[in-house]
DNA sequence: GGCTTTCCTTGACTTAAGTCAAAAAGGAGT
DNA sequence: ACTCCTTTTTGACTTAAGTCAAGGAAAGCC
């Protein structure tokens, strides 16, 4: 069936045999959401995680006064939600589809039962959560040792590099959303938009963004240069 | 013997049994490290991760001109570097001791023969791990969402609460260490201080911080305060 | 196609926090 | 107690990026 076809594509569920799929498929739960419906938000009690199998969904925090930081955005077929799973503790940031979205719950006594008793299910989730760890940390280094130019192209070298389709990038969501997962705000982003075309970095037309000097992008990335 | 005394105290082993013990601690090699030691560089291969039995460890980055971010602080009986045993990548920050320092190192291919066959030992890891992204996330927060006294008072507040010692709190590094862990600099460090003493908040006495109004860090924390 | 709403951009201004430089304080060792 | 060296503080200045306010563009909807 449907399900099961798909849990053999999560890299979360790799190297599984098809009695090993089979169980976890039958503790699933399908979900689907319409755009910016709420997940799950900070405090909840965590009592599963989630598979993103269609749609995009953003983790992020919210400060006292409103202002959001997304500290990651998830598409198929990505897992979140799986901290408390194992802390025991509630969800640390809040979860909002970002576009309508079908996911897969896994809920948590299930699904550590189905751990303890599959070392490879164990390690690849192991492997997540590190990954997860790096990702963390390589924003943190942005946010405290990198300027709002420097982290825009990091990010503009990590989608090229990522959709592959030569110096051609396609944001897939808007520019406030990028603005937030930069740690910055939208007029802030936009004066940098202007500044990186008005040095030849860059074109953009509405979410799509032509790099034409790499090199530059680059450099300002690894902070060796700005941009005035 | 020794090690084995302390393995039965690390979190991360509880729940095992003395034969399991005793496997984990076969494979375990004791360093002795001295103040200000590299344990690691971004970068660099991991074969291993290592427990903090005695002293006290950084996680940093640092950036092209040299400013540094902490991550973590480990101490005693904290388990660090473990992102590249699952992920197979390279450590993604720099380790170093800020104090003569005793570590257990467990090689990578060996601990993760003993996860394979232990279950709880690799729940026990995604303990960790899920521990330390709900820090990291907090750490985000942090550095996007708050400015620096909400950060210090924050820290503040954590401290008080960890060393349980009334409004008494000790600081176990030196306040450029705290600064780099709050992600700004000595100099703005210090003029925070001096405010914040200004105000009626906090007696300093070199390393010693004595909390006199402890609501006003909340707040301050919280983000609904300032400091003017 | 026109209408509404959301998103994006631009300008003028403010501000938190960084830089640079120098002095003061604290600690470790002799 | 003295010297050296590291850490911390203070002052004057600069700057990146945020705020507020308004106008323009784009996208969704009937």
């Amino acid at each position: 069936m449907q399900v099961f076809k798909c849990l053999s594509d999560i890299p979360l569920f790799s190297g599984l045999n098809s009695d090993q799929l089979d169980a976890v498929c039958k503790i699933a739960v399908e979900k689907s959401l319409a755009k910016n419906d709420v997940i799950f938000s900070e405090g909840d009690p965590g009592n599963g995680f989630y598979v993103v199998t269609e749609g995009m969904v953003k983790i992020f925090k919210v400060s006292f006064e409103g202002k959001e930081q997304i500290l990651h955005i998830f598409g198929p077929p990505e897992p979140f939600g799986e901290v408390p799973v194992f802390t025991g503790k509630p969800f640390p940031a809040n979860a909002q589809t970002l576009a309508p979205s079908r996911l897969l719950f896994f809920p948590r006594t299930e699904f550590v039962t189905l751990i303890s008793t599959n070392p490879s299910l164990a390690l690849n989730m192991l492997a997540v959560l590190s990954m997860r760890l790096r990702q963390l940390a390589a924003q943190i280094e942005n946010l405290s040792l990198k300027e709002v130019p420097g982290r825009l192209a990091g990010y503009l070298i990590y989608l090229q590099e990522e959709q592959g389709d030569g110096d051609n990038v396609t944001l897939n969501f808007s520019k406030g959303q990028l603005a937030s997962l930069l740690g910055t705000i939208p007029e802030t982003l936009s004066r940098i938009l202007t500044k990186m075309i008005g040095k030849g970095l860059i074109e953009v037309r509405g979410r799509h963004i032509h790099i034409t000097n790499r090199q530059a992008l680059e450099s300002l990335a690894g902070y060796e240069a700005d941009l005035d």
